[in-house]
RNA sequence: GCGGGUGUCGUAUAAUGGUUUAUUAUAUCAGCCUUCCAAGCUGAGGAUAAGGGUUCGAUUCCCUUUACCCGCUCCA
């Protein structure tokens, strides 16, 4: 992990944020690759999902959202954790938790946190760890990012970041419903930004409080909802797969045990990767049921039902939703590349770092390479660089020499590396280009080039 | 937020309460050389996390802040 998180910042794919400033707990830019990466992860995932169905739409929902949303979505409650520590072993517990597990739900719930601390005085629970009954004063976390509109005190007030995506496909689903003529069943897709003010960041880009969301809700009748349920789940699994290509041995499906699961899930499942620091999850699927509608029908005072002209019913839909984030994926797919391989044999054994990212997520795909720094060759490659460029992400390098360079692109995971040498020019008009994982080399004509890039890249 | 650990060029490292320019490797840049897998030579730029204190003198000792890592907790 320590080697991934100095190559990331070296190769240009992450940076630790602010960094001149003494840094910024836990937010990290992306760099010039780092882009190119999330860009062809999203791309990927916006074709698969939008593109390529006729019942999915798209939306990009804003990150500053009425703060009704998120009473209603249950945010405002439920991720607001009272937190409460022991004084004599320092050990810290959910408060609503331990006072359910002595008293049963019903009791605890509605409390508020004056009324929670009277609770653990009252029926001396102690603490399961060292027994003491010593308690600090609960505090409340509210894990909604807050932030302020308007310019004059009488004007300002308090408006939520958006702690998840899904809340503004919520409140557009009828807005979607009508200037699309979809019906039910149907699905609304969108990638975007959501912020949550976690208590602790972990794991490089894995958890941070500011972070992108991909995922589409989609609606159903109550019906339908297991059977939809299940197909995105081997959905996901397969994009993972073919798409992307992460090892399949490294991922995993987790069911959410009941106690664990959100507050709006009836079932949950997780897909997880197996990482340095065990497994981990970051793409979630929820059966949603009709939580969401229900709850925004009964906020707003506006009718969500959905009327169903084959069945001739009238209903609130249920929700099976499908959702992931970008960097966890982008860590992922990093992770999943890396690999350190020995070569050579004897004295010139030694160590190659190459990122085996698929074709399709590789941030450069074609590194253009005079084979030696000189005005033939680099007029050559440089004319061929300027034609390739209009199609795919490329690099043009004549520095140093030509095995350096062909290490420079292993380790950010180029696929081809398109070699400019004296036949090239005086002889027979083709160049070498040679393969990431093999080191194979090939000899093409320039004219065929294009095509023979085409095929190897767009298949 | 709590507890524990860590912080020296981009990366990995050496050293020291005081001696001129803080070591070395690697990476980067420039030049030379070089006809396909990290070759060589010459040169350049680049660091004691930030702030304060003790001291004649602090990168070194002390305090505060900050960031990262490990646990508690939470999620995509």
């Amino acid at each position: 992990m320590d080697k991934l998180v100095a190559w990331a910042k070296q190769r240009g794919f992450v940076y630790p944020s602010s960094e001149i400033y003494g840094g910024f707990a836990s937010i990290y830019d992306y760099g010039p690759l780092g882009v190119e990466l999330i860009s062809n992860l999203k791309e990927l995932w916006w074709k698969n999902v939008v593109w390529k169905r006729e019942d999915i739409e798209g939306i990009d929902g804003q990150i500053l959202t009425h703060p009704k949303i998120w009473e209603a979505s249950g945010h405002v409650d439920s991720f607001t954790d009272p937190l409460v520590d022991c004084k004599s072993c320092k050990k810290r517990y959910r408060a609503d938790k331990i006072l359910e597990e002595k008293l049963g739900v019903d009791k605890v719930a509605g409390k508020t946190l004056p009324e929670l601390s009277l609770m653990l005085k009252d029926e001396e629970i102690s603490c399961e760890n060292c027994g003491a009954i010593d308690w600090t004063d609960i505090r409340s976390f509210n894990l909604l990012m807050e932030c302020s509109i308007g310019v004059t005190e009488g004007e300002k007030r308090t408006v939520y970041l958006r702690g998840e995506t899904c809340q503004t496909i919520f409140v557009n689903f009828e807005n979607v419903l009508q200037s699309t003529r979809q019906k039910l069943p149907f699905g609304i897709a969108q990638i975007g930004k959501a912020f949550r003010n976690e208590i602790t960041t972990k794991n490089f880009i894995y958890r941070t409080r500011e972070f992108e969301q991909m995922e589409m809700q989609y609606f159903l009748h109550p019906s339908e909802a297991d059977e939809k349920y299940e197909y995105w789940k081997s959905e996901s699994m397969k994009f993972l797969q073919e798409e992307i290509g992460i090892d399949k041995e490294n991922l995993r499906f987790r069911q959410h045990e009941p106690e664990e699961r959100a507050h709006y899930a009836r079932d949950a499942y997780d897909i997880e990767y197996n990482s340095p620091w065990g497994w981990a999850e970051f793409w979630g699927q929820h059966n949603r049921g009709d939580w969401d509608l229900k709850r925004h029908s009964m906020f707003s005072g506006r009718d969500l039902q959905y009327f169903d002209q084959e069945r001739n019913e009238k209903y609130i839909p249920c929700v099976v939703e499908t959702s992931l984030g970008v960097g966890r994926l982008a860590l992922v797919t990093m992770l999943d590349a890396y690999h350190e391989e020995e070569i050579g044999e004897g004295d010139k054994k030694e160590t190659r770092v190459v990122l085996k990212f698929s074709k399709k997520v590789a941030p450069i795909k074609v590194a253009v390479l005079p084979l030696m720094k000189k005005d033939e060759l680099v007029k050559v490659s440089r004319q061929i660089f300027d034609k390739l460029n209009t199609k795919y992400a490329c690099q043009h390098d004549v520095t140093q020499s030509i095995g350096k360079r062909y290490r420079r692109q292993d380790e950010i995971g180029t696929p081809y590396c398109v070699t400019v040498d004296f036949d090239s020019i005086e002889k027979d008009q083709a160049v070498t280009v040679r393969d990431r994982d093999t080191m194979q080399q090939e000899r093409v004509k320039i004219e065929e080039l294009e095509k023979w890039l085409d095929e190897k890249l767009l298949s």
